[in-house]
DNA sequence: GGTGATTTGTTGACATGCCAAACATAAACG
DNA sequence: CGTTTATGTTTGGCATGTCAACAAATCACC
């Protein structure tokens, strides 16, 4: 009892789950690929993977194909696709408006929507949205099945409890979202914080494909957001916090690179300031790189340089303390 | 083959060595404990956990001692206590010394000395010394059993490679030390970084005790080494080298706080400027802490005050970035 | 086109490790 | 001193992965 949080024991059950979790993963990260490949990449026995995959068959998360033409000799190993059948649905409530979308396995987006709101909305509004557009997609969805709901959602969340802590941009506090949806709509839901899931898309299907030590940085419209991912899994913290890098003060070498009172990150190199820089009031991501690439004004080019320094001394603490192998950029940090 | 750090699959000889392992880490670490409360701890069946407890007394490793006096009902449950009997060497490379400690399974400190030496010795003469106190210690140590060597060193280390990358200190680079004292002794040999060994250890049986989350900075005579356990696992980052605090660059609200050039943590909070502000050339620690406190200097204070300022600000870093439960300071950081 | 080499799926025997249940043991309670 | 309770011990059973032998499917070579 000295400590609870040890790791346990393990059990037959668990290699179990391990195994068939093992298998289900490498299928829907890659999409689909032969059994033999599954083989070597476990490390497991033919027969077992054989064993693993009929369950995973008989379960309706996967199905077996034409094996694919190989210049290889020897038997040609069937193909192990992941099920187009069962599929998620992924929620990202904002500002603006909530984002659909319809993913099956293998990370599969099949359908993405949007339903823009006029008002800032609160958490019983954006689950009578998300019962609403789900009635909406009844006949569509009845025929499939349905594993889940995940929700991303930009602000402070404990993942574990399904507890939106804080989200400023929403102006929400203290929601217990995968509760509310779960009881409104019968389905689990989950509930992340945006970047922290963005680093963790980064890593199995993005550009930090491979990598199993990340960083990644998102600018929003409100704030810039981060994840981690240390050794393959995604950074937590004590109840799910971490990776809040906006709120981070960067020392910089030039005093004159601060403007902020806070000389927090995302106070410093935004959004707005750039667009205030580059003279423009609202614009979307494209046109604002567009303007900003093209211009040749000293200001706006100061601005961009100074920003660039702030968010470069960021990124050097970051890299001190994680090490990571890649820091990606998002949204207009990207820029 | 798309991502060979993935989990492999487990078979049954991993179930048994992950189980072993759990009920020797759970002794080693409470110093024993009853059976039953192995029992509840692990999770596991108690037959299992008398099969596993019975093959590691078999090994040598833990022993069955008389249950202690408890005033439940119920058949008492005997103690499994570390085995006394096998110890590992821990070893400590400094400027001045190199420090040996003879630790125990349960964590128990048997014999603690140091070697001082009047020059930086590099690696081979630190292998040297290192041979040369085991060969002095050979009637003590031939009747035990040695589990291996540990070695923490004040530098960046690529620990799975047992490989000194880079220590400043002691002007090591890219030091096979790992293999060098294995060749040399025959017992295996683990390296790590001082600061990240520091950290496992203040949660395993200091400070951080029973805490998964925790950030641990050590303030050293010639830096500030950090090190950082992420869900009770030390983080590692890409290659091993994370944790380096010391080369961050806090931001403050006051640029005056700001004397070095780079501007570096461990150049701006360092006891050296402290030394020089209390007008002493050196000192040990609780010379210089009674200094500290003692003191009514304006200047000695504004410089301590401004050395927390600073030291505030890049733990305010890591805490937005890790979300640790607690934050440890060791070595001049505590004073 | 046929034959052999090669790779991989399939099947059944086997080993291993954990669990559950029945029993044994040792303490406290009344 | 019997009952209750907690826990060690023993036995049998079950799940799971491995191994070896065999079958199937492809390529290479003649």
């Amino acid at each position: 009892m000295i400590d609870p949080a040890l790791p346990l024991g393990t059990n037959g059950d668990v290699v179990r789950r391990d195994n068939l979790s093992a298998i289900l993963g490498r299928v829907h990260r890659s999409g689909g690929l032969s059994r033999s490949a599954l083989t070597s990449a476990t490390g497991l026995n033919r027969s077992t993977v054989g064993a693993l995959v009929g369950e995973l068959v008989e379960r309706g998360l996967v199905t077996e194909g034409e094996p694919e033409p190989t210049r290889q000799r020897g038997r040609p190993s069937p193909q192990v696709l992941p099920n187009p059948g069962p599929v998620v649905i992924a929620i990202n409530p904002e500002l603006d408006a909530v984002t659909f979308a319809l993913v099956g396995l293998g990370a599969r987006v099949e359908r993405r929507w949007r339903r823009e709101v006029d008002h800032p909305i609160g958490p019983d509004e954006t689950v009578a949205i998300i019962v609403e557009t789900l009635r909406q997609l009844e006949t569509e969805l009845v025929a499939r099945r349905i594993l889940g709901i995940g929700v991303a959602v930009p602000g402070i969340v404990q993942a574990d409890e399904g507890l939106v802590r804080w989200a400023p941009h929403l102006g929400w506090t203290d929601v217990p979202l995968a509760a509310l949806i779960t009881r409104e709509t019968g389905i689990e839901a989950h509930v992340g914080n945006d970047a922290s899931l963005g680093a963790v898309a980064e890593h199995l299907f993005g550009a930090g494909r491979g990598v199993d030590d990340l960083v990644y940085l998102n600018g929003g419209a409100s704030g810039i957001g981060g994840g981690v991912i240390v050794a393959g899994r995604p950074l937590g913290g004590r109840s799910g916090y971490a990776g809040e890098f906006g709120h981070n003060r960067p020392g910089s070498s030039d005093p004159t690179d601060r403007l902020s009172t806070s000389g927090a990150l995302e106070d410093e190199a935004n959004r707005s300031r750039l667009l205030r820089a580059a003279g423009l009031t609202v614009a979307d991501e494209p046109t604002l790189r567009a303007e900003l690439t093209a211009t040749a004004s000293p200001t706006v080019r100061a601005e961009l340089a100074r920003q660039r320094r702030v968010l470069a001394a960021a990124i050097a603490n970051a890299i001190n303390v994680l090490n990571p192998a890649v820091v990606l950029l998002g949204g207009f940090l990207a820029t």
